[in-house]
DNA sequence: CGACAACTTATTGTATACAAATACCATTCG
DNA sequence: CGAATGGTATTTGTATACAATAAGTTGTCG
């Protein structure tokens, strides 16, 4: 998509997880466009997307809000988010490639890596854990699938800032990879 | 959402499904515009609209095409479409109402009457049926789930029209809602 | 003939002005 | 005092003009 409403949707989208926005106040078109130095057009763009993935809600006028998430809400695209990966998972463990798998290993084994490092190397462990995914969606070529996996996924990202990286957690993540 | 953006979609959309859109074709804005006796604005954001239930897709130029549906994409909508309908009747089934499970036995008692009379009823049929599957995702309160089953249900309906309705299909499904 | 570059056309993106709808507020009437 | 009503302000929706980008086309040079 085109810059000025990309510009717009990322950093709407990024005032809303930090909290700049707050949950369930309303959201002019105007001051988000000020915020953003563009106009309404990109802004609405933006909006729309946003709405789409539930971080914006519009109540019956067409006013815009920012979301707010309860926990059964959390729980519920966790719950979605465990269905359609391991949906993936099937999909993809009847179709995928031997590269595929063969870059999964690689994945697998550069996160095991970073655990075993003598001091844990989050960022890097996240990236190879985010790519070890990716091909496992890859594989399962369900575009459909890998749009609503999106949107579960990309969701909680306001709480998993908050997540704890442990020792423990990691290994048993690469465990399940294996 | 407006008037003229909900026209320009159910337009649009519309001529899809009945084909007056060639799949792959190419869909310029500015012709649909004129084809839906409205400005190019509310065309854009019905082709968003379109695109995120992906009956339109575009390139990396951002050019709209109408999406062509391989077989393999109808297949993988039905799969997602039995995992989603089973999730959400899960979920229903902790969750529901005494008044919601009367009327789903209502729905069902109607629909029952639908294929016992003396010429099945196929549209009321239908319609109870419909209504039967709105209380099950009614009482699964996901919204999140409501939009994607949506999704990959809305999707088939091409194909949906030309599909048998024989008495031995419609009282199969009156005794699964039993 | 084929590749490449300059130009021309087609198509989408953005800004802006105005129209329509909705909310907000004050005032009046029961 | 509370509900209804009218008018005003706020906010979103639409049309349109223009900018930016991508595609197609022609012409030149090797």
């Amino acid at each position: 998509m085109s810059r000025a409403s990309d510009r717009a949707y990322d950093h709407i989208r990024s005032m809303i997880l930090s909290g700049e926005l707050q949950s369930g106040s309303q959201i002019r078109e105007e001051a988000l466009a000020e915020l953003c130095g563009v106009s309404r057009t990109p802004v609405r763009d933006a909006l729309r997307r946003l709405e789409a993935e539930m971080f914006v809600r519009r109540n019956e006028s067409q006013r815009s809000f920012v979301a707010d998430w309860s926990l059964d809400d959390l729980e519920d695209a966790f719950q979605l988010r465990a269905m359609l990966e391991a949906h993936a998972a099937k999909r993809a463990a009847v179709r995928i490639s031997r590269d595929q798998l063969a870059r999964m290993r690689g994945h697998n084994a550069h996160l095991k890596q970073a655990i075993d490092a003598s001091r844990p190397d989050v960022p890097k462990f996240l990236d190879n854990n985010r790519l070890f995914h990716s091909i496992i969606l890859e594989a399962a070529a369900s575009e459909r699938l890998a749009s609503m996996l999106l949107q579960v996924t990309e969701q909680p990202v306001v709480l998993r800032t908050a997540r704890q990286y442990d020792l423990e957690n990691l290994r048993r993540s690469h465990h399940e990879h294996d």
